[in-house]
DNA sequence: CAAAGTCGGGG
DNA sequence: GTGTACGACTTTG
């Protein structure tokens, strides 16, 4: 038996033998450092949690069907302690076969955690953390002799017991950034008849290099005889580079499904895993993601119009407002032109394409370091962090402290809920018209992180709502009328004051620390924090949350109004004048009245 | 006026 | 894959 340690990359399941067996993907830590490994544990199981309407029944009626085993197990549901009964299953997709099965039972009151994907549910209750270091017990097995397959280079671990996180550093990453440009005589490119005429390639370690089927004298090209050549190249680098992270732009959308039904067409393999598997797609409601296993495919689009407030997320666009530079423009619609012409024209088409590569490695060394912050703090697969709006990483994180803290997650809203929930939404925050006009001496006022404030200082929390309650012993809020227990701590406002608790402590280290590098990290982690902590107010308001509870929303933003609408009186008192106020601040000019 | 439809990015 | 999800804006009925 061996030990080794890996930066956790990414994680998924595969079936062998009926039976679930999750991958960790990786890149090893120590003596081989650099290889990827695909990490196996064969020892974990699917379950869900049952309330029961009549416990001696339910057990009777659940083990009727084909399930593994139950077991009574006493945890809490929104702050009250219940008796659960945990029902491990054979393998995940027995989950949605048999949950409606059970839950109709007359036994039955309600199931939970019933849709927590496994790989979800396996870094959760492993406690273990992508992007973060991982060590396990076990041995190399030969890929041949078994059903897990893997790319030349990459080892396959049978993990026995437990895995164990480790404290870590943020790990050095390896970026491949790509870009195609295609020929596109008629406007946007059909991949039936438009072939790829330039494939970009630029890593963050220098690498910088055009595949293309023309050539020129310029270094950084490379000529390959044929589109098919072109693709194959493609997918050699990928592997040789053997990188951590794939990233594009507008990939997702774009390069993505253009270079697979290209490659399709053709008859070229995309098999750039590390399990040697092809590129997939994963539909993601409207979306589709491009997914290569072990590697991480980002698409910086969706990560820009989630990061920065713009007009329009052109990458010229973000790169401009990013390093305040202008890029090298070809218009869209008349790349065929400058390909057909040849010459001079032809090597602005290059260095075009080769600078939108490069654009992106820029972007995504600035830009990637919060996501893979956010990744280390929610748990869950940077893939999916990337794609993840602020309030679903707010919602898994919420799930994973709800498993520390001994608390059944909430369940989804059904679509009768969903829709009830969209029918009322909580009134917003204050906001008061701007006085018209141009004004000099303008001061500001602002409450820092005013929602999580009032959520911890008011224990705004669905565990600590009640519907009867003295003055003395519950905070009640104004205009609305919600009231809340002051004590003990209620789940939510626990968490965001040990976020608000560990972002302090981050500052603090930041502030001592004298390596610029750490202090670099260090910034990114605290800001990581607060954007959690400024979310979080909105899992009480969005419709779709599992712990959307419109009462504490509504008081929220009543205490917020009422906080806000007090300091501007006072601030007048002192010879202040509002000129304007939203949510959690206010501008004012200074005009003392003659009595000042 | 509410409901239904479109679009973003990419070439 | 223990899936199936946006939000701002415009057009239509």
């Amino acid at each position: 038996m061996e030990t080794k340690k890996f930066v956790l990359l990414d994680i998924d399941y595969i079936t062998e033998d009926d039976r679930a067996v999750v991958r960790l993907f990786g890149k090893l830590q120590g003596d081989e450092k650099g290889r990827s490994v695909i990490a196996v544990d064969k020892g974990f199981k699917p379950y869900i949690y049952v309330l029961p309407h009549d416990s001696e029944e339910c057990v009777t009626d659940i083990n009727e069907m084909d399930v593994e085993g139950v077991e009574w197990v006493r945890e809490k549901d929104i702050g009250k302690t219940k008796d659960f009964l945990k029902v491990t299953l054979k393998h995940p997709q027995d989950v949605p076969k048999l949950r409606d099965k059970i839950r109709n039972l007359d036994s039955v009151l309600d199931i939970r955690e019933h849709d927590i994907p496994f790989y979800r549910r396996y870094l959760i209750d492993k406690g273990l953390f992508p992007m973060s270091e991982v060590e396990v017990d076990g041995e190399f097995v030969n890929a041949e002799d078994n059903s897990f397959r893997c790319a030349e280079d990459t080892c396959v671990f049978e993990i026995q017991g437990e895995p164990r996180p480790v404290e870590s550093e943020f790990p050095d990453l390896k970026i491949l950034s790509f870009d195609i440009e295609v020929y596109n005589p008629k406007g946007m490119p059909q991949a039936e008849v438009d072939p790829i005429i330039m494939m970009s390639l630029s890593s963050n370690q220098g690498l910088e290099k055009v595949l293309s089927t023309k050539s020129s004298r310029l270094e950084f090209v490379e000529t390959l005889e044929s589109e098919e050549a072109m693709l194959e190249r493609f997918v050699e680098i990928v592997k040789s580079e053997n990188p951590d992270l794939l990233i594009g732009y507008n990939s997702d959308n774009f390069d993505m499904p253009y270079i697979n039904d290209r490659a399709e067409k053709i008859g070229v393999e995309l098999d750039m895993g590390t399990d040697a598997s092809k590129l997939k797609f994963m539909r993601r409601g409207f979306a589709n993601a491009g997914l290569i296993k072990g590697r991480i495919h980002v698409d910086l689009y969706l990560l820009m119009r989630r990061y920065l407030t713009l007009d329009r997320y052109t990458l010229e666009r973000v790169y401009r407002e990013l390093f305040d530079e202008e890029k090298e423009d070809v218009p869209g619609d008349e790349i065929y032109q400058y390909w057909d012409d040849g010459g001079e024209k032809l090597d602005t088409l290059f260095r075009y394409s080769l600078d939108d590569a490069v654009a992106v490695t820029k972007i995504g060394e600035k830009m990637l370091p919060l996501s893979l912050e956010l990744t280390r703090i929610v748990g869950q697969p940077f893939f999916d962090i990337a794609r993840m709006t602020t309030g679903q990483m707010v919602e898994w994180y919420l799930i994973r402290k709800a498993y520390e803290y001994g608390e059944i997650v909430p369940n989804k809203p059904s679509s009768t809920q969903y829709s009830e929930r969209r029918s009322k939404r909580a009134a917003g925050g204050y906001v008061k018209d701007p006085v018209k006009g141009l004004h000099e001496n303008i001061v500001s006022f602002d409450f820092r992180s005013l929602y999580p404030s009032i959520i911890i200082s008011k224990n705004v929390s669905p565990d600590t709502m009640v519907s009867e309650c003295s003055e003395d012993e519950c905070y009640i809020a104004p205009e609305v009328g919600h009231k809340f227990l002051k004590e003990p701590v209620g789940f939510v406002p626990s968490i965001i004051g040990n976020i608000l608790k560990e972002r302090v402590r981050i500052k603090t280290m930041m502030k001592a620390s004298e390596n610029p590098r750490e202090k670099q990290i260090l910034d990114v982690q605290q800001q990581a924090l607060k954007r959690l902590a400024n979310s979080m107010y909105g899992v009480y308001g969005y419709s779709r949350f599992r712990w959307y509870r419109i009462e504490c929303a509504e008081a929220v933003t009543a205490w917020g109004r009422d906080f806000i609408k007090k300091t501007m009186k006072q601030a007048e008192d002192y010879g202040f004048k509002a000129l304007y106020a939203d949510t959690d601040g206010f501008y004012a000019t200074f005009e003392p009245s003659d009595e000042n």
